[in-house]
DNA sequence: TCCCGAAGTTCGATTTAAATG
DNA sequence: GCATTTAAATCGAACTTCGGG
């Protein structure tokens, strides 16, 4: 490995001198051209790169963030990382994937994996989540910006970017109701889930808006568990039973994407087609729901822009840090997109 | 920060004896129980955690694994990822994740940044890959254990894991003939990509053993694009493409899920079904081939042990540099596995 | 006083060599 | 010589202090 040392020796000058140049420290402001041009030149010859233990071991720097995630094959990571990762690679930093499973235990020893490697900031992925967030309060003490994305907050200690689920179920049901459905099922969120109910609110929202009477006979719910694609399967199963009820209905509104994808299995099942015999909209706009024939209607999250604001916000944590500014916390509620496919259509 | 001293001060030792007893290190024989307690007492009490940087800056070991990957969203990305944290983390390895968006510049720029972190191996998930891989000449120099996943490779300076490519392809056309196919459409892989020839070739070897002919005009090829998802927009309009040339055809071979994916939106547009009028395969079983509806049938490629592989042998790799015994590449090719789900149907 | 450069200290842990009884 | 403990050197870069011209 070559040092700065060797640098100097090749330069002719001293460790400092070299190092001031190579940073272009202040002090360079008195280096003349020459020394600069010398000491560069022997840097580039000998193929120097200064080693980054040295110097996170004195600047206390690491220019590095933890990502974790709390599933990763929830297809709605994706997009999300793709967003975290670009965001984080203008700025230089890189980061440090972490998938707890769902799993306590995993996530704790992530966690201090994390806190060990001095990670500046933290990127939560939090949205089919079974844990309990305190698990976080560790952090605050630690003093490292946090961003939770997919799970709301509130207070100062950490930041949050989420999508506005009483807005995505509004326009999700909004849309149902104006190509002229009235019998319209639902597949509600596990009720642990914190999206659930806000995303149940926007759709009542809507119905009393629209003098729409829900018949909860019509609703179910997906049962709680630690794995998103569970909500498949479930999604199929509860939409079976409620055609095996008999109870009919021209639309169905899922909770996601994925059990969305479900309730179209279910209902192919029992020989009805979508969106000939009934309309069906999801949530998300995960990446397979423009590609599945038909295509899904479903209500957008803009994930990527999330990850990148989220990661903004960190950075923004980070250099208060550095400033010895107080960090703020911020709350974002973005908006979501309906998106109109080819699972819909207009009733009759 | 509490630091070792802390701990010497705290516990009336050297920080030399803390470091011997924290670490279990070979003197540690030789220290008496009760100086151990104590010790460990004071650790604890401190809330001792050892610095990182400062270790890996001695120990020149970051415990760290470089991630490439050339397109995370290409779905291909999610199980792979999964499989190769799993086995990172079982070793108390933590991975950086890069994502290169198929960019040179990108490329460039990560890889320096990764040596620069010391990584002690690189995994690079190199499915849809259309950079020169000479681009990591520089590797083989830098001693870096490196694993490709899904691009063969021969030689001893990197190793790789790949499907077998050319037993999937047989296992498709293997899989429709003996459902009776006979008119088959095929859309095959860009030119440029390396998975397309191997796969061509089990299709013509399988047509070969069945006594099949493979009807030209029914073949036709993904143009090279740099994104993944490319080839359902390509899938699709190469399939209505042949539809609207009236070749008839009773079943179609997609290069993979996501063409899969367009030729059946292309086969849904001219008002044909899947399976009832044509069946169709893909490759790699994809998170959503499961999900959606018919459920595709395809080759499966079994990504998160190719991961978890891959990860296997870098971590082999290490501990070879460590025990300066030679590192020597693996090459592993892969069974794909044939999944019969609803897209295929007998003929007639 | 201003400009340039070097010697020496620091960051925190590990390890070698050596000092105690 | 042995068990027990520690001072001092080391890893590589960055910064503080100081001196010479």
């Amino acid at each position: 490995m070559v040092t700065i040392r060797d640098v100097a020796k090749e330069s002719g000058f001293s460790s400092t001198t070299v190092s001031i140049v190579l940073n272009d420290a202040p002090l360079a402001r008195y280096i003349p051209p020459v020394t600069k041009k010398r000491i560069e030149k022997a840097a580039e010859k000998l193929g120097y790169r200064p080693n980054q233990f040295a110097r996170s071991l004195r600047s206390k720097r690491s220019h590095t963030v933890g990502v974790m995630v709390f599933d990763m094959t929830d297809p709605y990571c994706t997009l999300v990382l793709r967003g975290i990762e670009n965001t984080l690679y203008q700025a230089s930093y890189l980061p440090i994937l972490t998938d707890v499973h769902n799993e306590r235990s995993r996530f704790e020893r992530y966690l201090e994996m994390l806190l060990d490697r001095r990670i500046e900031g933290l990127v939560v992925l939090a949205n089919w989540l079974f844990l309990d967030l305190n698990l976080l309060a560790d952090l605050e003490k630690s003093s490292i910006p946090t961003a939770l994305i997919a799970h709301e907050l509130k207070g100062d200690s950490m930041s949050s970017v989420i999508v506005d689920n009483e807005v995505g179920g509004y326009l999700a049901l909004e849309h149902l109701h104006a190509l002229g459905h009235r019998k319209i099922a639902f597949i509600r969120g596990p009720k642990t889930l914190a999206d659930s109910s806000p995303r149940w609110r926007g759709i009542r929202k809507c119905a009393k808006a629209c003098g729409l009477e829900l018949d909860e006979r019509l609703v179910v719910d997906l049962p709680e568990s630690r794995d998103p694609l569970s909500s498949f399967e479930m999604g199929q199963r509860l939409t079976e039973n409620l055609i095996k009820q008999r109870r009919q209905f021209t639309a169905l509104l899922a909770f996601d994407d994925v059990s969305a994808y479900g309730a179209i299995r279910g209902l192919a099942k029992a020989g009805l087609r979508v969106s000939d015999d009934c309309s069906v909209i999801g949530f998300d706009d995960v990446a397979a729901s423009s590609l599945c024939t038909p295509a899904l209607t479903t209500v957008r999250q803009p994930m990527e822009a999330m990850g990148a604001d989220a990661v903004g916000i960190v950075l923004e944590g980070i250099n208060c840090v550095l400033e010895k500014r107080e960090v703020t916390a911020h709350h974002r509620k973005v908006a979501p997109e309906l998106v109109v496919r080819e699972s819909t259509r207009r009733l009759g």
